[in-house]
RNA sequence: GGUCCCAUCGUCUAGCGGUCUAGGAUAUCGGCCUCUCACGCCGGAGACACGGGUUCGAUUCCCGUUGGGACUACCA
């Protein structure tokens, strides 16, 4: 049983896709509450509906369903608690610690002009803050942050970071349109659903002292905090679209696991010792936030798509059928049914890096008729092996078990006879019946594929040679 | 500009004062295995940003410089 009730979060805002950041963030969140036995909160921040869109939060959800990364409350919506903030607002206002603030837009941003022409900081200069005014049409209400002395806290990742209260001003708390910040919506929120670990972002580092403020206004007591590194594009700036694939979605269409990419991005910024490879499992049991590096990180294609051939590989081939195939349907190849998928996934994980990769692998096998690769056809199905070719179809017509051993046993005869390597033939058999140079073993690839076809395919191979001439 | 954060191989990282001639992974380059591809195995090349301290001793602690990032909105 955990001695402290451990409540995590994870509140996008629908403004697009799930990238990988935000999935990051969510991963070590909902790590950090499974190992302890805590909850994980799921909250929608579209507060801002201009930008939020319904299908961006479906996006999201999706991509959270397919990483695996469940959660025990939620979807909460901001748009729909706006109870729970007016209180916290009127709570602030009632006693003292929120006022009313008249001043436009207008005036505000020509102050922040004039100050920064001096070189000053263009921070609000407190005008209405001891004026004791109502509300108002166009008014907005703001926080009354300390003048002076300072807000720290104990960051989990980065250790202890203090802000002086004087470079802080009054932030907004209600816009003119009624709505709540940011700011105050996090902090409402987070007081509401119970959340005692903050993990974010270290792009929040900066607003945590605001939020922190609210928090001591409201007399609340403060959650953990712990601001994880960014993640950064190869050009080492902040990932953006430019960056090439962003969104969570876009890796599952790659043909990702969601445990390789869960794997891929624990280990960007997080580590246990020398260990790369990670299940689900075992992510839960090692995790800890004392590992978290402090450095922002460059996100890695390649080595994803190495951990990825791993967990195809260290994935059970019934798993792996059912991943597979809507990569089949989307090659448009027909689908042979699951005891025949099971061989081909058998023989193919150890040479896919990706699901997509592997239904290309496949392909030979469930289309009709084979397209012959361009190098493979020149330099493998040429005259001087027609000879051999025909030969083998003989030997192979009167093979009775089209099995790995009983086609191995006629090609070793028949390799004998004709005192030749199987390097002379596999190659332009391999084309003639992959229509590719790289397939599975020979013998694998005949098996599969089955007597007739292997037939129909050498024939048809041998005509194509005799065209050739 | 101000505030805050950060800094080990190309990339992700281990390292929490001596064990570092700095370890692992990936990528890369050789080689082995071999019917091709892949897997696997063996090996090579490749980093402590710089400058001061502290210390008997700094990759590790402190300060500065440089570089990067974040924030600085009635966006989140």
């Amino acid at each position: 049983m955990p001695q402290e009730n451990i409540v995590t979060r994870f509140p996008p805002s629908p403004t697009g896709y799930l990238h990988i950041g935000g999935a990051r963030t969510a991963l070590f969140n909902w790590l950090f509450s499974r190992q302890k036995g805590g909850k994980f909160v799921l909250r929608i921040e579209d507060t801002d509906r201009e930008r939020s869109s319904e299908e961006a939060t479906r996006a999201i959800l999706e991509s959270m369903e397919w990483l695996g990364l469940d959660w025990d409350e939620g979807p909460y919506f901001q748009s729909r608690r706006n109870d729970i903030y007016d209180a916290a607002i009127e709570k602030l206002l009632s006693i003292a610690q929120a006022y009313h603030c008249h001043c436009t837009t207008e005036i505000l941003e020509q102050k922040r002009k004039e100050a920064s022409s001096k070189g000053l900081k263009p921070k609000y200069d407190g005008q209405c803050r001891d004026l004791g005014l109502g509300p108002a049409p166009g008014s907005v209400v703001r926080l009354k942050t300390p003048l002076n002395g300072v807000t720290q806290f104990n960051d989990l990742v980065k250790g202890p970071i203090s802000f002086d209260n004087e470079e802080l001003d009054d932030l907004i708390l209600r816009r003119s349109d009624g709505s709540p910040t940011y700011h105050l919506a996090v902090v409402a929120d987070d007081i509401n659903l119970g959340i005692t670990y903050v993990i974010r972002g270290d792009d929040h580092v900066n607003n945590t002292p605001r939020q922190i403020l609210i928090y001591k206004a409201l007399g609340e007591p403060l959650p953990r905090y712990a601001h994880l590194p960014m993640i950064l594009g190869p050009d080492k700036h902040r990932l953006s679209k430019r960056h090439g694939a962003m969104s969570v979605l876009e890796y599952r269409d790659m043909g990702c696991l969601p445990h390789a990419l869960l794997n891929s991005l624990a280990r960007l910024g997080w580590s246990h010792g020398d260990q790369e490879k990670f299940t689900r499992e075992e992510l839960i049991e090692t995790f800890s936030l004392e590992n978290v590096g402090k450095a922002a990180g460059v996100f890695n294609l390649e080595k994803l798509l190495d951990l990825n051939g791993w967990h195809i590989r260290e994935s059970s081939d019934q798993f792996l059928v059912k991943e597979l195939t809507p990569f089949l349907d989307r090659l448009g190849l027909e689908n042979p049914g699951e005891e025949m998928l099971m061989k081909v996934v058998a023989i193919l994980k150890v040479r896919s890096k990706t699901l997509v990769e592997m239904a290309e692998g496949a392909r030979f096998l469930f289309q009709k008729e084979i397209d012959y690769d361009k190098k493979g056809d020149d330099k493998f199905l040429k005259p001087n092996v027609l000879r051999l070719l025909e030969e083998l179809l003989g030997e192979l017509e009167k093979t009775p078990e089209f099995t790995h051993t009983g086609l191995e046993k006629t090609f070793t005869a028949f390799l004998e006879e004709k005192e030749i390597k199987l390097r002379k033939i596999a190659q332009p058999l391999r084309v003639a019946l992959t229509g590719k140079t790289a397939s599975p073993g020979i013998f694998e690839v005949m098996e599969l594929l089955g007597k007739d076809k292997v037939l129909e395919r050498l024939r048809r191979a041998i005509t194509h040679i005799q065209t050739k001439e």
